[in-house]
RNA sequence: GGUCCUGUAGCUCAACUGGAUAGAGCAACUGCCUUCUAAGCAGUAGGUUAAAGGUUCGAGUCCUUUCAGGAUCACCA
């Protein structure tokens, strides 16, 4: 039973057995107390203080009384207004950290015997990979690792929109203006060469527009009529009947593009267990509609198209399948939707959109819980908001974009140079000293993306590059450096660390102890960030302890230390906080070094 | 126009889900490297939590209204 267990029972026995009233010690909560009071937990008296029929003060003081005397862990406490302050006694904080120390599966919840799919990053194939998917990706794979530590089987997938009119575009334009240019004779990665084609087919097509309008068109028809547009909506209609010429191009540029895509995902340190293609999965769902009828879930209008009535939900009409029985985004959504379910028999569902289809998930989800589906209430969509830059929101099409391939190389090049800069690669190979680079530059990018709650959105300015100091990723990955050489030091000298070594300890600094509260706290954060799906409740929590470390390292000694019981003790406290920094680290995707 | 999201220090973000005097980082200023890594630590300054009402012992947090920014409301994806 942990500490705070242990209190709140205590409270809730003291309500019983002072004021003769019942209090659920699953209701009652504690909170840390303040800095500028003394005590460890607080207890807020005031919801209480009708069942007592004393002042705050007074009632504070006999629950404060009886916890002293009932209590074990308990050593004191103190009232302030209606704030009861808890302070608990030396042995107990060594308790838990001895407790602690020898848990061999920190940041491993026990397996909970659920599967659930989340599905990120799905890129369009026309285009590389921008800042915006950098968050998408960071938050899925970050999720993913964080559902995993809870105990979840996890499958990371990832929908590939691999058809559709804006590959068509990248395709029409390449027919026009690529001459037959290959990545390689391009010198291009090959989703940079397909992007380049968006752009150019945009570039083109609006000198159409243009060019209809002075002859007198309006936009709207000079936007219908452009030869291009037409040209690519004509190339969708042949690669939908299967046009061989039409099938081996859309084949060979994908193929450019995953080659790309690769590259990408290798260097951001994302994977996936299964991908989905679109081209795959665009018919699905027409079943469903059928099935929709049947069970009254939709209704057929007098033209054919059947609708979706939502209005009792509070949201409208919805279209799930046109009057000429083609489909629409949502129909082949439901059908993907129980693709995974039939692949994996999933009990929970997580979809890592963007908050524009905030409407459109909210539609799918009330749909398929209708239809009865048995995942329909473990289906989350995962809201994010956008990444904007000063000048405004990024736009492919105009080539507003940051790149992702490009950013993530100017992290690691800056990362190189400041690190060349403060002179930390001595006795480092080249090769080490790379790694070194990478690991900083992306964990800088990773916690910069992170650590904003997922559902803001957040401004990136490519002007003021992201920082390496204060609430960074690089600050962390800098504490637990400090421990690992700390580490090395101990085993150099053999100085052991093990629980033995240090057992039996009387007392610990004001100091040391926030320390073994934060640690203790992990298991919660892990539980909270997965409750929420935010890695960013990780990420505040990471800085936090390596904050606290960093001014337990300033404040005291460990190796001048005279008691060897405190020496060991200090050691083997840096060492937990390290595991707890790596395995928290490695649940946001960012690697830790030994040395930098 | 309807619906949804957001608004906290100059900037980027927190605030344990309604608790004490709203906290960190960056930027500015002041100290601290002859002791385990100064990418660090300590300190100073910076706030009418967009605004106004309301709910109660207590509101950044809940309710209403207003203002500002964004998203969405296609037989587009």
């Amino acid at each position: 039973m942990t500490i705070q267990k242990q209190i709140l029972q205590a409270i809730s026995q003291a309500f019983a057995a002072t004021f003769d009233h019942q209090v659920d010690a699953e209701s009652i909560a504690l909170q840390p107390t303040r800095k500028e009071f003394e005590g460890n937990y607080t207890f807020v008296m005031f919801p209480f203080l009708k069942f007592t029929r004393m002042k705050p003060e007074e009632s504070g003081e006999k629950i404060g009384q009886y916890l002293v005397e009932n209590c074990e862990v308990v050593s004191a406490y103190n009232v302030v207004k209606g704030f009861l302050n808890i302070s608990v006694n030396e042995e107990s904080w060594l308790e838990v950290f001895q407790k602690l120390y020898k848990n061999e599966n920190l940041g491993q919840l026990p397996a909970k015997g659920e599967k659930v799919m989340v599905e990120f990053s799905s890129p369009n194939t026309n285009k590389p990979l921008h800042l915006g998917h950098l968050r998408n990706n960071f938050l899925g794979f970050s999720i993913s690792e964080i559902l995993s530590a809870n105990g979840y089987e996890v499958i990371k997938a990832n929908l590939v929109n691999d058809r559709g009119i804006h590959i068509c575009k990248s395709m029409v334009a390449y027919l026009h203006f690529g001459d037959g240019e290959t990545p390689e004779t391009g010198g291009l990665k090959g989703d940079h060469l397909a992007g380049k084609y968006y752009v150019l087919f945009d570039k083109a097509y609006k000198k159409e527009i243009q060019a209809l309008m002075e002859k007198g068109q309006t936009e709207e028809e000079a936007k219908k009529q452009a030869p291009l547009m037409l040209e690519a909506q004509e190339m969708l209609r042949k690669w939908e009947a299967g046009d061989e010429a039409t099938v081996t191009l859309w084949k060979t540029m994908n193929s450019w593009v995953y080659e790309g895509f690769d590259a990408t995902y290798k260097k951001m340190g994302v994977s996936f267990d299964q991908y989905y293609y679109e081209s795959d999965t665009y018919l699905l769902g027409k079943d469903i509609v059928e099935e929709g009828l049947e069970k009254g879930v939709f209704f057929k209008k007098e033209n054919g198209s059947i609708w979706a009535d939502l209005t009792d939900e509070g949201l409208d009409e919805k279209l799930v399948l046109r009057g000429d029985g083609t489909s629409v985004y949502i129909t082949q959504d439901m059908g993907t939707a129980d693709l995974k379910y039939d692949d994996y028999k999933i009990n929970k569902s997580v979809y890592v959109v963007g908050n524009e289809q905030d409407y459109h998930f909210d539609v799918l989800f009330k749909i398929m819980k209708k239809l009865g589906r048995p995942y329909g209430e473990g289906l989350y969509h995962l809201s994010y908001g956008m990444v904007d830059l000063p000048t405004g929101k990024m736009k492919s099409r105009e080539g507003t974009v940051v790149d992702a391939d490009d950013l993530i190389q100017e992290m690691i090049d800056t990362a190189a140079s400041h690190t060349k800069e403060l002179g930390k690669i001595e006795g480092f190979t080249d090769e080490q000293a790379e790694e070194l680079y990478e690991m900083l530059g992306l964990g800088a990018l990773k916690y910069f993306l992170l650590k904003v709650d997922p559902k803001k959105r957040m401004l990136f300015n490519p002007q003021e590059s992201i920082e390496f100091q204060g609430n960074t990723g690089p600050f962390i990955q800098y504490s637990h450096a400090r421990i690992a050489a700390i580490l090395r030091k101990a085993d150099q000298i053999e100085l052991s660390y093990q629980s033995e070594a240090f057992e039996g300890l009387g007392q610990v600094e004001k100091a040391e102890k926030e320390l073994i509260i934060l640690l203790n706290d992990f298991e919660k954060k892990l539980g909270q960030a997965a409750e929420e799906f935010s890695p960013a409740i990780l990420a505040q929590y990471l800085f936090d302890l390596a904050k606290e470390y960093n001014r337990f390292y300033a404040e005291l000694p460990i190796f001048s230390e005279s008691d060897e019981k405190v020496r060991s003790f200090r050691v083997a406290l840096s060492a937990q906080v390290a595991k707890t920094l790596s395995a928290g680290m490695k649940l946001l995707g960012i690697k830790v070094p030994e040395r930098m």
